[in-house]
DNA sequence: GCCAACGTTGGC
DNA sequence: GCCAACGTTGGC
């Protein structure tokens, strides 16, 4: 089992959005980075825990935990020329991206902010926090994983 | 709005 | 294959 964190524009998607989908279970897909594709494509298991991550917004941090409830599929915006993740260059049996399916486990509140997850000593080594990162699918090692827990609030969705 | 740190594109 | 230009991400 690998652990793993999602960041997500609040604007584009948000923990609301998750609350308020059926089943609490939504497909992440619009991943357009060949890295995070990989991840997806390769790593990311049925099962696997993944937190959820708010980013380009006012108080980015962790606010939710989730489930891998479907492995890596082709994803479905690829084709749909409504959609802002639309690629022109997939077609039926040739699509370029992939998408997992997640559902909402539970909310972290209050939300495990970034700049708290900087003064953790302890995840120094975290990819997230490191300048520049923009991978959109973070692998998440055991330790790190087992630090973030500790750090947050679970509480039902 | 600024800027650092990338990833991608495309000419050669 | 190289690399400059450009685009994007994302914190601040």
């Amino acid at each position: 089992m690998a652990h793993w964190l999602f960041k997500t524009e609040p604007g584009e998607f948000s923990l609301a959005d998750l609350l308020a989908a059926p089943g609490r279970t939504t497909c992440w897909g619009g991943v357009r980075n060949y890295q995070a594709r990989n991840f997806l494509r390769d790593r990311v298991q049925l099962g696997d825990p993944v937190f959820l991550y708010h980013s380009s917004c006012a108080e980015p941090g962790i606010v939710g935990l989730m489930k891998v409830v479907r492995a890596g599929y082709p994803d479905p915006s690829c084709l749909d020329p409504e959609s802002p993740y639309y690629d022109p260059r997939s077609r039926p049996g040739h699509i370029r991206w992939q998408a997992v399916d997640v559902r909402l486990e539970a909310r972290v509140s209050p939300p495990l902010l970034l700049s708290k997850l900087r003064e953790e000593p302890l995840l120094q080594g975290f990819q997230l926090l490191r300048p520049g990162n923009r991978l959109s699918i973070v692998p998440v090692t055991p330790e790190e994983w087992q630090h973030l827990i500790r750090l947050t609030n679970l509480i039902p969705p």
